[in-house]
DNA sequence: AGGGTCAGTTCATTCAATGAACCTTCGCGG
DNA sequence: CCGCGAAGGTTCATTGAATGAACTGACCCT
Protein backbone atom coordinates (compact mmCIF):
# COMPACT_ATOMS: atom_id res chain seq x y z
CA UNK A 1 0.00 0.00 0.00
CA UNK A 2 1.72 2.24 0.39
CA UNK A 3 4.72 3.13 -0.16
CA UNK A 4 6.99 5.38 1.93
CA UNK A 5 8.33 7.74 -1.13
CA UNK A 6 4.81 9.36 -0.11
CA UNK A 7 6.71 12.38 1.13
CA UNK A 8 8.26 12.90 -1.76
CA UNK A 9 4.97 12.58 -4.20
CA UNK A 10 2.18 13.63 -1.92
CA UNK A 11 3.90 16.94 -0.10
CA UNK A 12 3.53 18.79 -3.29
CA UNK A 13 -0.43 18.27 -3.48
CA UNK A 14 -2.18 21.05 -1.97
CA UNK A 15 -4.92 18.84 -0.60
CA UNK A 16 -6.05 17.62 2.97
CA UNK A 17 -6.87 14.18 1.49
CA UNK A 18 -3.11 13.84 0.27
CA UNK A 19 -2.11 14.83 3.80
CA UNK A 20 -4.13 12.52 5.52
CA UNK A 21 -2.25 10.38 2.94
CA UNK A 22 1.12 11.05 3.81
CA UNK A 23 0.77 9.38 7.37
CA UNK A 24 -2.11 6.94 7.04
CA UNK A 25 -1.91 5.82 3.37
CA UNK A 26 0.85 3.17 2.95
CA UNK A 27 0.42 -0.12 3.03
CA UNK A 28 -0.64 -2.08 6.22
CA UNK A 29 -0.74 1.85 8.15
CA UNK A 30 -4.57 1.47 8.33
CA UNK A 31 -4.52 -2.23 9.12
CA UNK A 32 -2.02 -1.39 12.37
CA UNK A 33 -4.71 1.48 13.23
CA UNK A 34 -7.26 -0.45 13.13
CA UNK A 35 -6.06 -2.75 15.32
CA UNK A 36 -5.27 -0.34 17.61
CA UNK A 37 -8.98 0.40 17.68
CA UNK A 38 -9.23 -3.57 18.71
CA UNK A 39 -6.77 -3.23 21.67
CA UNK A 40 -4.03 -4.59 20.29
CA UNK A 41 -1.08 -2.59 21.93
CA UNK A 42 2.22 -5.30 21.27
CA UNK A 43 4.32 -5.56 18.61
CA UNK A 44 3.98 -8.90 18.57
CA UNK A 45 0.37 -9.22 18.71
CA UNK A 46 0.36 -6.62 15.74
CA UNK A 47 2.51 -8.80 14.17
CA UNK A 48 0.82 -12.08 14.42
CA UNK A 49 -2.56 -11.01 13.76
CA UNK A 50 -1.41 -8.78 10.54
CA UNK A 51 1.29 -10.96 9.19
CA UNK A 52 2.83 -8.34 8.07
CA UNK A 53 7.23 -8.15 7.75
CA UNK A 54 8.85 -8.08 10.89
CA UNK A 55 10.63 -5.55 9.34
CA UNK A 56 7.43 -4.01 7.83
CA UNK A 57 5.91 -3.46 11.01
CA UNK A 58 8.27 -1.80 12.76
CA UNK A 59 8.77 0.65 10.24
CA UNK A 60 4.97 1.61 10.54
CA UNK A 61 4.90 1.71 14.13
CA UNK A 62 7.62 4.23 14.33
CA UNK A 63 6.33 6.19 11.67
CA UNK A 64 2.94 6.30 13.57
CA UNK A 65 4.46 7.36 16.90
CA UNK A 66 6.35 10.19 14.89
CA UNK A 67 3.40 11.33 13.47
CA UNK A 68 1.35 11.22 16.62
CA UNK A 69 -1.14 8.65 15.57
CA UNK A 70 0.46 5.92 18.48
CA UNK A 71 2.22 6.58 21.72
CA UNK A 72 4.86 4.19 22.94
CA UNK A 73 5.35 3.52 26.05
CA UNK A 74 6.89 1.91 28.92
CA UNK A 75 4.56 -1.26 30.20
CA UNK A 76 7.03 -3.12 32.20
CA UNK A 77 10.51 -2.23 32.99
CA UNK A 78 12.28 -5.60 33.53
CA UNK A 79 13.07 -6.79 31.07
CA UNK A 80 11.74 -3.49 29.06
CA UNK A 81 8.69 -4.02 27.07
CA UNK A 82 6.74 -0.81 25.56
CA UNK A 83 3.11 -0.85 23.85
CA UNK A 84 1.61 1.13 21.17
CA UNK A 85 -1.31 3.01 22.23
CA UNK A 86 -3.67 5.74 20.12
CA UNK A 87 -3.21 9.09 20.81
CA UNK A 88 -5.50 11.44 20.29
CA UNK A 89 -5.03 12.06 16.85
CA UNK A 90 -5.36 8.01 15.88
CA UNK A 91 -8.62 8.52 18.12
CA UNK A 92 -9.86 10.54 15.13
CA UNK A 93 -9.24 8.31 12.36
CA UNK A 94 -12.22 6.40 13.79
CA UNK A 95 -14.51 7.99 11.42
CA UNK A 96 -12.10 6.73 8.39
CA UNK A 97 -11.94 3.09 9.35
CA UNK A 98 -15.50 3.34 9.50
CA UNK A 99 -15.99 4.64 6.81
CA UNK A 100 -13.98 2.40 5.08
CA UNK A 101 -15.60 -0.56 6.61
CA UNK A 102 -19.01 0.35 5.76
CA UNK A 103 -17.42 0.26 2.38
CA UNK A 104 -15.92 -2.42 2.42
CA UNK A 105 -19.25 -3.80 3.72
CA UNK A 106 -21.74 -2.64 1.34
CA UNK A 107 -19.92 -2.13 -1.60
CA UNK A 108 -17.57 -4.17 -2.55
CA UNK A 109 -19.36 -7.72 -4.09
CA UNK A 110 -19.47 -10.90 -2.17
CA UNK A 111 -18.85 -9.52 1.37
CA UNK A 112 -20.68 -11.29 4.47
CA UNK A 113 -20.56 -8.80 7.44
CA UNK A 114 -17.74 -9.62 9.81
CA UNK A 115 -18.56 -7.34 12.40
CA UNK A 116 -20.91 -5.58 14.06
CA UNK A 117 -20.53 -1.92 15.71
CA UNK A 118 -22.88 -1.13 18.17
CA UNK A 119 -22.97 1.69 20.74
CA UNK A 120 -22.61 0.30 24.41
CA UNK A 121 -24.82 2.43 26.15
CA UNK A 122 -27.89 1.86 24.20
CA UNK A 123 -27.16 -1.93 22.12
CA UNK A 124 -27.83 0.40 18.72
CA UNK A 125 -25.96 -0.73 15.91
CA UNK A 126 -24.02 1.88 14.63
CA UNK A 127 -25.04 4.07 11.31
CA UNK A 128 -22.96 4.64 8.54
CA UNK A 129 -20.93 7.55 10.15
CA UNK A 130 -20.53 5.98 13.32
CA UNK A 131 -23.46 7.94 14.70
CA UNK A 132 -26.01 6.63 17.13
CA UNK A 133 -28.79 6.68 15.21
CA UNK A 134 -31.57 5.92 18.37
CA UNK A 135 -29.59 8.47 20.80
CA UNK A 136 -28.33 11.01 17.84
CA UNK A 137 -25.01 11.58 18.84
CA UNK A 138 -21.54 10.76 17.13
CA UNK A 139 -20.57 7.49 19.33
CA UNK A 140 -16.44 8.05 20.43
CA UNK A 141 -14.55 4.46 19.80
CA UNK A 142 -14.39 4.07 23.71
CA UNK A 143 -18.27 4.05 23.61
CA UNK A 144 -18.40 1.30 20.67
CA UNK A 145 -19.05 -2.19 20.88
CA UNK A 146 -17.80 -4.89 18.56
CA UNK A 147 -19.94 -7.80 17.86
CA UNK A 148 -19.08 -10.61 15.96
CA UNK A 149 -20.83 -10.96 12.72
CA UNK A 150 -21.73 -14.01 10.32
CA UNK A 151 -18.79 -13.52 8.03
CA UNK A 152 -16.31 -13.85 11.56
CA UNK A 153 -14.12 -17.03 11.03
CA UNK A 154 -14.59 -18.81 14.05
CA UNK A 155 -11.37 -20.53 14.43
CA UNK A 156 -8.75 -18.26 13.38
CA UNK A 157 -5.08 -19.16 12.88
CA UNK A 158 -4.03 -16.92 15.63
CA UNK A 159 -4.25 -16.07 19.09
CA UNK A 160 -4.55 -12.73 18.77
CA UNK A 161 -7.67 -13.37 16.28
CA UNK A 162 -9.40 -15.69 18.74
CA UNK A 163 -9.04 -13.33 21.50
CA UNK A 164 -11.13 -11.06 19.20
CA UNK A 165 -13.73 -13.71 18.20
CA UNK A 166 -16.12 -12.35 21.07
CA UNK A 167 -18.22 -9.03 21.71
CA UNK A 168 -15.91 -6.68 22.87
CA UNK A 169 -15.68 -2.74 23.83
CA UNK A 170 -12.91 -0.97 21.60
CA UNK A 171 -9.89 0.26 23.09
CA UNK A 172 -9.65 -2.30 25.72
CA UNK A 173 -6.40 -4.10 25.75
CA UNK A 174 -6.05 -7.86 24.97
CA UNK A 175 -5.99 -10.01 27.49
CA UNK A 176 -2.00 -11.12 28.82
CA UNK A 177 -0.24 -11.77 31.29
CA UNK A 178 -0.48 -15.01 33.51
CA UNK A 179 -3.65 -14.75 34.14
CA UNK A 180 -4.64 -13.97 30.51
CA UNK A 181 -5.74 -17.19 28.67
CA UNK A 182 -9.50 -17.88 29.27
CA UNK A 183 -9.64 -18.27 32.71
CA UNK B 1 1.14 2.69 -1.06
CA UNK B 2 -0.15 0.14 -0.45
CA UNK B 3 0.59 -1.94 -3.65
CA UNK B 4 -0.38 -4.48 -5.68
CA UNK B 5 0.38 -7.28 -4.23
CA UNK B 6 -2.65 -6.18 -1.95
CA UNK B 7 -4.78 -9.26 -3.04
CA UNK B 8 -2.25 -11.79 -1.48
CA UNK B 9 -2.30 -10.77 1.64
CA UNK B 10 -5.37 -8.62 2.79
CA UNK B 11 -7.48 -11.12 0.95
CA UNK B 12 -7.08 -13.64 3.99
CA UNK B 13 -8.18 -10.95 6.54
CA UNK B 14 -11.71 -11.32 7.77
CA UNK B 15 -12.72 -7.58 7.81
CA UNK B 16 -13.86 -5.18 5.18
CA UNK B 17 -11.83 -2.64 5.86
CA UNK B 18 -9.12 -4.72 4.54
CA UNK B 19 -11.70 -5.61 1.56
CA UNK B 20 -12.16 -2.16 1.18
CA UNK B 21 -7.97 -1.36 1.38
CA UNK B 22 -7.54 -4.20 -1.63
CA UNK B 23 -9.74 -1.95 -3.64
CA UNK B 24 -8.27 1.56 -3.09
CA UNK B 25 -5.71 1.11 -0.56
CA UNK B 26 -2.81 1.19 -3.16
CA UNK B 27 -1.10 4.90 -3.56
CA UNK B 28 -2.51 6.80 -5.97
CA UNK B 29 -5.78 5.23 -5.94
CA UNK B 30 -7.30 7.37 -3.49
CA UNK B 31 -5.89 11.00 -5.12
CA UNK B 32 -7.56 8.95 -8.92
CA UNK B 33 -11.36 8.83 -6.57
CA UNK B 34 -10.94 12.28 -5.17
CA UNK B 35 -10.13 14.03 -8.54
CA UNK B 36 -13.42 12.01 -10.17
CA UNK B 37 -15.39 14.01 -7.16
CA UNK B 38 -13.54 16.74 -8.06
CA UNK B 39 -14.96 16.36 -11.94
CA UNK B 40 -11.82 15.28 -13.58
CA UNK B 41 -12.50 12.37 -15.83
CA UNK B 42 -9.99 12.58 -18.82
CA UNK B 43 -7.06 10.81 -18.85
CA UNK B 44 -4.46 13.56 -19.41
CA UNK B 45 -6.50 15.35 -16.79
CA UNK B 46 -5.74 12.95 -13.92
CA UNK B 47 -2.61 12.49 -15.12
CA UNK B 48 -1.26 16.58 -14.84
CA UNK B 49 -3.61 16.82 -12.03
CA UNK B 50 -2.16 14.08 -9.79
CA UNK B 51 1.31 13.74 -11.61
CA UNK B 52 1.40 10.15 -11.70
CA UNK B 53 3.58 8.14 -13.61
CA UNK B 54 1.31 7.21 -16.93
CA UNK B 55 1.89 3.59 -16.11
CA UNK B 56 0.18 3.73 -12.90
CA UNK B 57 -2.42 6.18 -13.40
CA UNK B 58 -3.22 3.53 -16.73
CA UNK B 59 -2.97 0.37 -14.11
CA UNK B 60 -5.06 2.06 -11.03
CA UNK B 61 -7.81 3.47 -13.35
CA UNK B 62 -8.32 0.12 -15.20
CA UNK B 63 -8.39 -1.44 -11.54
CA UNK B 64 -10.87 1.25 -10.59
CA UNK B 65 -12.96 -0.16 -13.59
CA UNK B 66 -12.98 -3.79 -13.03
CA UNK B 67 -13.78 -3.17 -9.00
CA UNK B 68 -16.61 -1.21 -10.42
CA UNK B 69 -15.63 1.94 -8.79
CA UNK B 70 -15.50 3.91 -12.31
CA UNK B 71 -17.23 3.32 -15.48
CA UNK B 72 -15.26 3.89 -18.34
CA UNK B 73 -17.48 5.19 -21.32
CA UNK B 74 -17.18 6.64 -24.96
CA UNK B 75 -17.38 10.02 -24.97
CA UNK B 76 -16.54 10.99 -28.80
CA UNK B 77 -16.30 8.51 -31.59
CA UNK B 78 -13.34 10.00 -33.98
CA UNK B 79 -10.92 9.88 -32.56
CA UNK B 80 -12.24 7.46 -30.24
CA UNK B 81 -12.11 8.63 -26.52
CA UNK B 82 -13.21 7.22 -23.43
CA UNK B 83 -13.70 9.00 -19.79
CA UNK B 84 -13.58 8.11 -16.94
CA UNK B 85 -17.23 8.71 -14.13
CA UNK B 86 -17.49 7.16 -10.95
CA UNK B 87 -20.38 4.97 -10.46
CA UNK B 88 -22.57 4.42 -7.62
CA UNK B 89 -20.01 2.06 -5.77
CA UNK B 90 -17.83 4.97 -6.44
CA UNK B 91 -20.06 7.87 -5.31
CA UNK B 92 -20.06 5.70 -2.03
CA UNK B 93 -16.84 6.06 -0.80
CA UNK B 94 -17.40 9.93 -0.84
CA UNK B 95 -17.65 9.34 3.33
CA UNK B 96 -14.21 8.02 3.20
CA UNK B 97 -12.23 10.93 1.18
CA UNK B 98 -14.62 12.97 3.95
CA UNK B 99 -13.50 11.30 6.70
CA UNK B 100 -9.51 11.09 5.47
CA UNK B 101 -9.94 15.19 4.31
CA UNK B 102 -11.09 16.15 7.62
CA UNK B 103 -8.61 14.66 9.61
CA UNK B 104 -5.88 15.99 7.30
CA UNK B 105 -7.17 19.25 7.72
CA UNK B 106 -7.58 19.05 11.99
CA UNK B 107 -5.14 16.52 12.72
CA UNK B 108 -2.66 16.94 10.40
CA UNK B 109 -0.06 20.04 12.18
CA UNK B 110 0.82 22.77 10.28
CA UNK B 111 -2.54 22.07 7.95
CA UNK B 112 -4.27 25.32 6.48
CA UNK B 113 -7.62 24.28 5.31
CA UNK B 114 -7.16 23.82 1.21
CA UNK B 115 -10.96 23.82 0.27
CA UNK B 116 -14.43 24.23 2.30
CA UNK B 117 -17.66 21.86 1.50
CA UNK B 118 -20.41 23.58 1.54
CA UNK B 119 -24.41 22.16 1.30
CA UNK B 120 -25.02 23.64 -2.10
CA UNK B 121 -28.96 23.75 -1.24
CA UNK B 122 -28.62 25.85 1.72
CA UNK B 123 -24.84 27.20 1.81
CA UNK B 124 -23.71 25.84 5.25
CA UNK B 125 -20.56 24.79 5.72
CA UNK B 126 -20.34 20.40 5.85
CA UNK B 127 -19.86 18.99 9.21
CA UNK B 128 -17.17 16.06 9.84
CA UNK B 129 -19.58 13.46 8.99
CA UNK B 130 -20.37 15.35 5.09
CA UNK B 131 -23.67 16.12 6.97
CA UNK B 132 -25.35 19.42 6.68
CA UNK B 133 -25.48 20.94 10.33
CA UNK B 134 -28.64 22.85 9.34
CA UNK B 135 -30.39 21.18 6.92
CA UNK B 136 -29.85 17.81 9.29
CA UNK B 137 -28.82 15.67 6.18
CA UNK B 138 -26.28 13.70 4.71
CA UNK B 139 -25.72 15.88 1.47
CA UNK B 140 -24.97 13.08 -1.37
CA UNK B 141 -21.89 14.47 -3.34
CA UNK B 142 -23.90 16.23 -5.98
CA UNK B 143 -25.27 18.94 -3.49
CA UNK B 144 -21.61 19.66 -2.54
CA UNK B 145 -20.24 22.66 -3.22
CA UNK B 146 -16.13 23.14 -3.42
CA UNK B 147 -14.82 26.73 -2.02
CA UNK B 148 -11.03 27.66 -1.72
CA UNK B 149 -9.71 27.84 1.38
CA UNK B 150 -6.67 30.19 2.95
CA UNK B 151 -4.33 27.28 2.30
CA UNK B 152 -5.13 26.96 -1.75
CA UNK B 153 -2.18 27.88 -3.90
CA UNK B 154 -3.49 30.81 -5.92
CA UNK B 155 -1.72 29.57 -9.31
CA UNK B 156 -1.03 26.17 -9.59
CA UNK B 157 1.42 25.24 -12.39
CA UNK B 158 -1.36 22.79 -14.11
CA UNK B 159 -4.18 24.24 -16.19
CA UNK B 160 -6.59 21.01 -14.25
CA UNK B 161 -5.45 22.94 -10.84
CA UNK B 162 -5.91 25.74 -12.23
CA UNK B 163 -9.64 25.04 -13.10
CA UNK B 164 -10.53 23.57 -9.77
CA UNK B 165 -9.27 27.03 -8.31
CA UNK B 166 -12.86 28.33 -8.00
CA UNK B 167 -16.37 27.80 -6.39
CA UNK B 168 -17.39 24.55 -8.36
CA UNK B 169 -20.24 21.69 -7.62
CA UNK B 170 -18.50 18.18 -7.15
CA UNK B 171 -18.73 16.17 -10.06
CA UNK B 172 -19.78 18.38 -12.12
CA UNK B 173 -16.83 18.21 -15.50
CA UNK B 174 -13.88 19.84 -15.87
CA UNK B 175 -14.58 22.37 -18.82
CA UNK B 176 -12.99 20.99 -22.34
CA UNK B 177 -13.55 21.34 -25.91
CA UNK B 178 -13.36 24.40 -27.72
CA UNK B 179 -15.35 27.09 -26.04
CA UNK B 180 -13.55 25.32 -22.71
CA UNK B 181 -10.76 27.71 -21.41
CA UNK B 182 -12.42 30.86 -19.63
CA UNK B 183 -14.60 32.52 -21.94
C1' DA C 1 3.56 16.58 -45.32
C1' DG C 2 4.11 18.44 -40.81
C1' DG C 3 2.64 19.50 -36.23
C1' DG C 4 -0.34 18.75 -32.33
C1' DT C 5 -3.55 16.26 -29.09
C1' DC C 6 -5.02 12.27 -26.54
C1' DA C 7 -4.32 7.90 -24.56
C1' DG C 8 -1.83 4.89 -23.75
C1' DT C 9 2.55 0.99 -23.84
C1' DT C 10 7.41 -0.34 -23.27
C1' DC C 11 11.50 -0.38 -20.84
C1' DA C 12 15.62 0.42 -17.83
C1' DT C 13 16.36 2.00 -13.23
C1' DT C 14 15.29 2.79 -8.50
C1' DC C 15 13.12 1.87 -4.37
C1' DA C 16 10.32 -0.52 -1.16
C1' DA C 17 8.28 -5.06 0.46
C1' DT C 18 9.04 -9.74 1.63
C1' DG C 19 10.58 -13.55 4.43
C1' DA C 20 14.19 -15.92 6.59
C1' DA C 21 17.81 -15.67 9.71
C1' DC C 22 20.03 -13.54 13.33
C1' DC C 23 20.58 -10.77 17.75
C1' DT C 24 19.81 -9.06 22.52
C1' DT C 25 17.74 -8.82 27.02
C1' DC C 26 15.54 -10.94 30.35
C1' DG C 27 12.86 -14.72 33.26
C1' DC C 28 12.70 -19.35 34.49
C1' DG C 29 13.76 -24.38 35.40
C1' DG C 30 16.98 -27.51 36.61
C1' DC D 1 25.23 -21.24 35.66
C1' DC D 2 23.45 -23.65 31.63
C1' DG D 3 20.13 -24.03 28.40
C1' DC D 4 15.48 -22.69 26.88
C1' DG D 5 12.06 -19.68 25.38
C1' DA D 6 9.60 -15.18 24.85
C1' DA D 7 9.55 -10.31 23.37
C1' DG D 8 11.05 -7.01 20.27
C1' DG D 9 13.48 -5.98 17.24
C1' DT D 10 17.71 -5.65 13.08
C1' DT D 11 20.11 -7.37 8.93
C1' DC D 12 20.16 -9.13 4.48
C1' DA D 13 19.33 -11.27 -0.16
C1' DT D 14 15.53 -11.50 -3.26
C1' DT D 15 11.35 -10.17 -5.36
C1' DG D 16 8.25 -6.95 -7.06
C1' DA D 17 6.28 -2.57 -7.80
C1' DA D 18 6.93 2.55 -8.84
C1' DT D 19 9.24 5.93 -11.53
C1' DG D 20 10.24 8.70 -15.61
C1' DA D 21 11.58 8.96 -20.18
C1' DA D 22 10.88 7.45 -24.65
C1' DC D 23 8.06 5.44 -28.04
C1' DT D 24 3.45 4.17 -30.47
C1' DG D 25 -0.74 4.97 -32.85
C1' DA D 26 -5.09 7.05 -34.12
C1' DC D 27 -6.87 11.12 -35.43
C1' DC D 28 -7.42 16.30 -36.59
C1' DC D 29 -5.96 20.77 -38.57
C1' DT D 30 -3.44 23.58 -41.83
Amino acid sequence: MVPMALGKDYAHQQCSIARALEVVGERWTLLVVRDAFYGVRRYNDFLTHLGAPRAVLAARLQALVEAGVLDRRRYQESPPRDEYVLTARGLALWPVLRALGAWGRDEVPGAVPVRHFHHADCGTELGPYGECPACRVPVPPGDVEMRPGAGLDPDPGDPVGRALLGTRRLLVPLPHGPEGGNS
